[in-house]
DNA sequence: AGTTTGACAGTAT
DNA sequence: GATACTGCCAAAC
């Protein structure tokens, strides 16, 4: 893959790799912190197509709403649900995390934002 | 090489 | 206020 981020995959894969131990974002917040609010989707897609040798905390992408989402992509939800857990994140019996207190906004980091400034 | 689908979100009725 | 539709880019078929 690039890893130059020329590509919107490389770049979400970057993104998502800053996400702060412990804090949790959603789809939407990464695409808009790409400049594409509507790609919302790809964020998800590109997620779907990490190699698996790439560490990413994946488990740490939530949708809007705070659902695990992609819960089955890790073969069981309970498993993000662990994951999740493990690093201090309160994750209520329906999969659903306190965005309010856990989300974490990729725009408001300098280095991602700097990615941003860096597409345009 | 063209078509379809995919961890979503925002707006439009 | 709730439901429906569109937009977006890339990868798999």
């Amino acid at each position: 893959m690039d890893t130059t981020g020329t590509t919107f995959t490389a770049r979400v894969y970057r993104v998502v790799a800053m996400i702060p131990y412990g804090k949790v974002t959603t789809f939407g917040a990464i695409a808009r912190a790409l400049g594409s609010p509507k790609s919302a989707r790809m964020v998800g897609f590109a997620l779907a197509s990490i190699p698996g040798h790439l560490d990413l905390p994946a488990h740490r992408v939530l949708n809007r709403y705070g659902f695990l989402s992609g819960g089955w992509h890790f073969g069981h939800p309970d498993i993000m649900k662990a994951e999740l857990e493990d690093e201090g994140v309160v994750v209520s019996g329906d999969y659903i995390v306190d965005l309010g207190v856990y989300f974490w906004d990729p725009g408001m980091d300098p280095e991602v934002d700097a990615l941003r400034e860096a597409h345009y």
